[in-house]
RNA sequence: GCGCCUGUAGCUCAGCUGGAUAGAGCAACGGACUUCUAAUCCGUAGGUCGCAGGUUCAAAUCCUGCCAGGCGUACCA
């Protein structure tokens, strides 16, 4: 019996007696935790009965309480106030949850009646720069994302939208052009994206005394859509150098993607879409005054978007005047290629909350042009990262480094790694593992564990401690476990010696209460697109193992009947906070 | 100006489909390792939930107004 059929079995005895009380079944009912687990397994509360029988929860709760009657399941009834305090039966509590959640793979799993194919865009870097601390935030939450919504048997197409055309691109392409001779990354021995950041840098930095380069950079754009075969062989090359880099970076931080696509591929199709609504009359041709340049505009709803001071609806452009393409240009191409290649039913953008007019505009133009599944693309917006200086400025390299910041914080792990095990020195293979799993779990879960909507303030102390709430704090947990159970096969306790009856002290039930939770906060995780709720949940389960594990013995329990349950216990919970973290794409170690 | 977002303990944040005493982590202070890994645990201290109204038996949570900060306001991405 998993959590959500023990739940639903003693919600159905209830609801059963308050029919046997008051004539009628309850119109709403759910189970609620006790603030206390002292109080009970499960609470019923009886407001939202008060009104449909007119009397006060606290004479239901006393009434409903009195009628209910012990079971197998239910072992002791006891009203307070207008709740209804439920204990379970410990055998059923702990000995039949302990089982389901140790053999039944999906245990976690809100698997949904309504399977839908669904596509995450995630990361989309720009090949002019190295990936930056945003990436590692936008990256943690597409892949937490993308495992939320596989774990609900949605079919889900993890993808990168490789921004490799446009001014910001050939600006780099035109410094290394100007100023590279003849450099690559291995012949300077830098990794390719920091290669061709650094062109990118010179470029601002050139920019700056000579106010022509910009003119430089438009017209090598022109050259490039045009199809100029110098200027897209150097486009070629550098993009490769990129790339190279970039796919170092993903493997590192453990970043998948099912499909990419480039916008050099899509940025036609987006022009051919606006050429047909043109004809169509759902896009304008500016007429070229002192106020508009001819270029193709859409306008957008006054009643939804609001007016200009003048009274006219705000316009958008999705193509200039000289015919080359914008970004939104690019994004109503790729928007119609990902659904005709995968025929989507919902397709969501995992992008910073500075887009989001951006994206605002891009669904409202979708839906103008008559796509039926634009009311499926979904904005996922994440706040901004400001480093104690301020605002992120890769510009002016202004950035927390992805790589830097990875191998900052493996070094630190290193460390600790390496302080703990001073008697029996590992192998350098065996810390390179141990390093790599700790500082991708404390960084993820550092950005992970608040809400996507928050602007992170990035300390780096903090953002690297392994102390408190924190990914390695909740991978100790595990290894702890992962310790005991070591230890029990040896010693030869095993769980089927286990009689759960024994189990039921503070710490054994608030760590239990964890695992019932899982399922429904898995569930509501997906619902709301929010990690950081499942990054709570699977912390708060750690500590209460952890405070179980300093106040009892597993493998020294007085009896072996009670060490069995405990151990059945606990390996229950190292599924859970395996499953957990694997959701947020952290992996676990069984020693540290 | 307008639009969106944010405002909860010294700091960073949960809680926001209204319900039992407003929680956690960090920092501070005091304790616990002859005991399954102390990357742990326990305790102390710390809060007019931005402000003011309203709805409700019940508001951090819903509604209105205001204040403060951030982002956006498109021939950048």
């Amino acid at each position: 019996m998993d959590s959500r059929e023990l739940k639903a079995a003693v919600l159905d005895r209830i609801s059963k007696t308050i029919e046997k009380v008051y004539g009628n079944l309850p119109e709403t009912a759910s189970l609620v935790f006790p603030p206390s687990v002292a109080l009970g397994d499960f609470a019923f509360e009886c407001f939202p009965l008060a009104k449909q029988f007119r009397k006060s929860p606290t004479d239901i709760a006393d009434k409903v309480a009195k009628a209910l009657e012990t079971d197998d399941l239910i072992q002791k009834i006891q009203a307070a106030g207008p709740y209804i305090n439920i204990m379970m039966n410990r055998d059923v509590l702990f000995g039949a949850l302990c089982k389901e959640i140790m053999e039944k793979e999906s245990f976690c799993s809100p698997v949904t009646d309504t399977p839908q194919r669904i596509m995450v865009e995630y990361l989309s870097p720009n090949t002019n720069k190295p990936l930056h601390l945003g990436h590692l935030r936008n990256g943690s939450l597409g892949m937490a994302v993308s495992n939320l919504l596989k774990a609900c048997v949605h079919k889900v197409i993890k993808t990168n939208l490789i921004n490799n055309r446009g001014i910001h691109i050939c600006k780099s392409m035109l410094a290394w052009q100007q100023w590279g001779n003849g450099e690559t990354p291995e012949s300077s021995g830098m990794k390719g994206d920091k290669f061709v950041g650094k062109w990118y840098v010179r470029y601002a930095r050139e920019a700056e005394k000579d106010p022509s380069l910009e003119n430089k950079a438009r017209q090598m754009l022109k050259q490039w859509e045009d199809g100029d075969p110098d200027i897209i062989r150097l486009w070629e090359m550098m993009n490769s150098w990129v790339y190279q880099g970039f796919a170092e970076t993903y493997q590192k931080f453990g970043l998948q993607f099912d499909k990419f696509y480039y916008e050099s591929d899509t940025y036609q199709l987006g022009k051919d879409i606006i050429d047909k609504g043109l004809e169509k009359g759902i896009f304008h041709k500016e007429i070229i005054d002192e106020n508009s340049h001819g270029n193709v505009v859409f306008y957008l709803p006054p009643e939804k978007f609001g007016c200009e001071k003048d009274g006219q609806p705000k316009k958008i452009t999705v193509l200039r005047h000289d015919d080359t393409s914008l970004y939104m240009t690019q994004d109503i191409g790729t928007a119609l290629l990902k659904v005709n290649d995968f025929n989507l039913d919902r397709s969501i953008y995992v992008v910073g909350s500075e887009q989001v007019y951006h994206f605002q505009c891009l669904f409202e133009i979708l839906k103008a042009l008559g796509f039926s599944w634009a009311g499926g693309c979904y904005h996922l917006s994440y706040g901004m990262v400001y480093l104690p200086e301020g605002k992120m400025k890769s510009r002016e390299g202004k950035v927390v480094d992805a790589d830097d910041l990875i191998e900052e914080v493996e070094r630190l792990a290193k460390e600790e790694i390496c302080k703990r095990n001073i008697e029996k020195p590992l192998s350098e293979e065996e810390i390179r593992t141990r390093q790599s799993v700790i500082a991708m779990g404390a960084i993820k879960f550092y950005l992970l564990r608040v809400r996507s909507i928050q602007d992170i303030h990035f300390d780096p102390q903090e953002s690297i401690s392994f102390d408190g709430f924190t990914g390695p704090y909740c991978q100790y947990a595990y290894a702890r476990i992962s310790g005991i159970l070591r230890n029990a096969e040896e010693i030869g306790i095993s769980i089927e010696d286990a009689d759960f009856t024994l189990l039921g002290n503070e710490e054994e039930l608030q760590l239990i209460q964890k695992l019932i939770q899982f399922p429904d906060e898995v569930g509501l995780s997906v619902n709301d697109l929010n990690p950081a709720r499942l990054a709570v949940h699977i912390f708060n389960t750690a500590k209460s193992f952890n405070q179980f594990y300093n106040k009892h013995q597993v493998i020294h329990a007085q009896t072996k009947q009670l060490a069995g349950a405990r151990l059945s216990l606990i390996k229950a919970a190292a599924q859970v906070l395996k499953k957990g973290l694997a959701l947020l794409n952290i992996g676990v170690l069984e020693k540290m």
